[in-house]
DNA sequence: GTCAGGCTACTACAGATGTAGTAGGCGTCA
DNA sequence: TGACGCCTACTACATCTGTAGTAGCCTGAC
């Protein structure tokens, strides 16, 4: 279930948000979009090329060049690296991790606000299910 | 600030834990607590030397062995990995980050409650700091 | 027809990571 | 005083990542 695939990269995360973002895009749109990282034209074809390869794009031939589009879902993919990183660093314990951001300047007043709400909403949902 | 040191690899964070658990300890005692590994014992030798050299722990000898002991704190390192998959998972947005924790089913219920605790500790602290 | 420019598929290469073997030093038990 | 065992420092090597160059194929502009 969900396939135990490598988690990408760091390079291949900023390019799967990018593609996220558009749907679907071109190779050269996509170097538009990620400007700021200043890759080559050929550095992103490497990455999108050992993307395919992975199964985290598809790309299809439109015109003389190539559209790509994500095969992995967004949703999915974050949920799977938070997994891996709980197991990684908190030794899969959710509990620390979620001290750390409880406690975290990181979160603004809205964000707390928020995760409070969802806690309540789901909170009630299985109390004998332990686990 | 705090020093922007590489990330500890997936193995170095498995030797860490165990640091952090004994406080500190000898390769041999080291290669026991890893056992699960099953890693040569040059293996982790070579890890802890590496470790050394990127500062994660420092060694010292006692008798013919040397005792090694880390040098991160367990916490600090901890929210530093977590601001890292923020950052490329999560693009830097904690929200969404806390809705798959709160509604994953990684969660169990009495975490749930823990964390709805720290909320409601921490929640009353800037309430017009805006931001 | 031919040449320029864009596109793709290869190839390259350094640094990080996971794994481990080898050689040489040193104390200890006969 | 020599063989045995443990320890360390090197060396090795395949993968994965980040980066990018090169060569060859098309196609539209002349």
């Amino acid at each position: 279930m969900t396939r135990e695939s490598p988690q990408p990269s760091d390079a291949e995360w900023k390019i799967l948000h990018a593609l996220w973002r558009r749907g679907k895009a071109t190779s050269r749109e996509l170097l538009a979009e990620l400007a700021s990282e200043k890759w080559a034209y050929t550095t992103l074809k490497t990455m999108l090329s050992r993307m395919e390869d992975k199964g985290f794009v598809r790309s299809r031939a439109v015109g003389n060049a190539a559209q790509y589009e994500p095969l992995l879902a967004r949703s999915q993919a974050q949920r799977s690296a938070l997994r891996t990183l709980i197991e990684r660093v908190f030794e899969g314990a959710s509990g620390p991790l979620l001290a750390h951001l409880a406690e975290s300047e990181a979160l603004s007043d809205a964000e707390r606000a928020e995760l409070d709400q969802k806690l309540r909403a789901s909170e009630p949902r299985s109390k004998r299910r332990g686990r």
